[in-house]
DNA sequence: GAGGTCCTTATATCGTCGGT
DNA sequence: ACCGACGATATAAGGACCTC
């Protein structure tokens, strides 16, 4: 298994050294700031991550001020009141991606959020009270007891929100790949996770980064050499 | 070894936009 | 007016692994 440093090198010698590289990485995640996160804005996230799932991003981007409209702020106690006849007037409302299933997702997610607001006073407390170290933990959650928030979009939502996460990208893959871990091209399975998560934590403990950092990094020392607009897009900032 | 559970893999699907 | 691209999930079907 190479060392982290080889990697880093490599990703700096990509991008033009090291003190470009230092530009590249995303804002470290800030806890304290996590758990100030209001339930509607992690509703909102959550909704803005599914509604992107399978779709330009460009789209729901121009679309999101209806959605605010539409979904009452995702204020999840306010949507929760709202009867079955609002839903369904959602099915036809043009100022969202009229998408019933993810509309869907959007009412049993605040049922979600509201429920582990009740079990941590809310769920940016939640997040905030979650080792870094069990990434794969986390999402196992957010995907039995949300509602379409696995895979990808469970990664993407938590780094937009402002967790300390890693994202399985292609390259980020291959990184680890090319690193000596087996995992497959695009690693899904709980075998494959799991092994991600340990080298993570082994690299974590190696050089005291945040996993954010750990990530982008490794993405940038493989493939395309993405220009800094381009990375821009998966750092959850607008 | 039957029956069940968990995991993996393949396939269908969603709405909008831009191009024919 | 219709088609393909976009990105990731749900779902179904098939496999692996337990449990009794």
């Amino acid at each position: 298994m190479k060392s982290f440093d080889t990697i880093r090198k490599r990703a700096a010698e990509r991008k033009g050294g090291e003190a470009v590289l230092r530009t590249l990485l995303p804002t470290a995640a800030d806890n304290k700031a996590l758990a100030k996160l209001s339930d509607d804005r992690v509703l909102s996230t959550m909704a803005n991550r599914i509604f992107s799932a399978g779709f330009v991003w460009s789209v729901i981007e121009a679309k999101w001020p209806g959605f605010e409209e539409a979904f009452l702020g995702f204020e999840p106690r306010k949507l929760l009141f709202q009867p079955d006849d609002f839903w369904g007037e959602l099915a036809s409302d043009k100022r969202i991606v009229r998408n019933g299933s993810k509309i869907k997702a959007v009412r049993d997610n605040a049922a979600f959020v509201v429920d582990i607001a009740k079990e941590h006073g809310s769920f940016g407390k939640f997040l905030a009270g979650w080792p870094a170290g069990d990434q794969v933990g986390l999402l196992d959650l957010l995907s039995k007891r949300g509602s379409r928030l696995g895979g990808a979009t469970g990664q993407y939502l938590l780094r937009w929100l402002g967790w300390d996460a890693f994202i399985v990208s292609g390259d980020f893959a291959a990184a680890l790949q090319d690193a000596g871990l087996e995992i497959a091209e695009t690693p899904t399975s709980k075998r494959d996770l799991t092994a991600i998560q340990k080298q993570l934590n082994a690299w974590h403990a190696e050089t005291g980064l945040p996993y954010v950092h750990l990530s982008r990094i490794l993405s940038m020392s493989i493939g395309v050499n993405r220009s800094a607009e381009e990375l821009q897009r998966y750092m959850g900032e607008e």
